[in-house]
DNA sequence: CAAGATTGAGAGTTCAATCTTC
DNA sequence: GAAGATTGAACTCTCAATCTTG
């Protein structure tokens, strides 16, 4: 499904068990994890930045613009146009001028869109209650700290 | 750089530095970080999987046939079959035909190949001391139990 | 000239289909 | 038929250039 690249030829140690983990070992990981959560989303039709942008028009309750869109999930505007594009195509989200702004275009969501939306939330809460329950909260407390030292 | 598209939307509490730390902030981290991999390479003229094709041409000393190469970096043969058309764009390796079985092509590195991965293998190496050195003992225990955990 | 959106090109990835060779 | 490689199509993403509107 994916391919952990920059790691194994780059750091021999990188799946060794007993020795230090690397950063490649902790690239990984994620990408495993990364794996499961598209996993769980293709199964109801949705990919991770289908589903942001979804819910960023479900939790904001109105349509918005592709700019503001963008911005939300940090990409490039020209990405979010894409990603629009794909949505639009599979119904989920529909495009609307703004009538303030004749250069602004927003995006509203659809019936469907809500509904798949909801798929794709339910999905991800069983992934991460999953993920709570293996993680005792001592190992929490550690994860964090380290997140925060990475970010 | 990158954008953790499968975030903020479908968690709010992702960036929060006092709640638990949900499979998004992880994967927002490890974005982070997978960021600082690719700067430290772009600065020698390389990506991840560029560098790691070259390694593993360099580590086992002789060319290695496509299919081979796949199989070291976990991906699809057709993945490598344009990696190889890049790198050879660039002349850091040499497409060669087996003798013995003319299905397979081998990629061969070049001189310039080799100078280019000791050059990112020497950038990884830098932003591997400085991870270490941020990371104590006990939390690596810590990070390596949950690492083993994921994958 | 700024800002909003789009287009075109390119990197990286996957899958399905195809071609040649074993 | 199965294996090695390639091609074509799709998705996600970035950057640079462009067009329209403010």
């Amino acid at each position: 499904m994916y391919n952990s690249y920059v790691n194994d030829m780059a750091t021999p140690s990188s799946t060794n068990p007993a020795g230090k983990p690397t950063i490649f070992s902790l690239l990984e990981a994620a990408h495993a994890l990364e794996d499961r959560v598209e996993e769980a989303l293709e199964a109801v039709g949705l990919s991770s930045p289908k589903l942001s942008v979804l819910t960023a028009l479900v939790e904001d309750g109105t349509a918005l613009s592709l700019s503001e869109l963008a911005a939300r999930l940090s990409c490039v505007k020209s990405n979010m146009t894409q990603l629009v594009d794909r949505l639009e195509a599979e119904q989920l989200v529909r495009r609307v001028d703004c009538p303030n702004d004749r250069r602004s275009v927003k995006a509203e969501i659809t019936p469907e869109g809500k509904k798949r939306q909801a798929a794709g939330a339910a999905a991800i809460a069983k992934l991460e209650s999953d993920f709570a329950s293996n993680v005792s909260v001592s190992d929490r407390a550690v994860l964090q700290r380290l997140l925060g030292a990475l970010t």
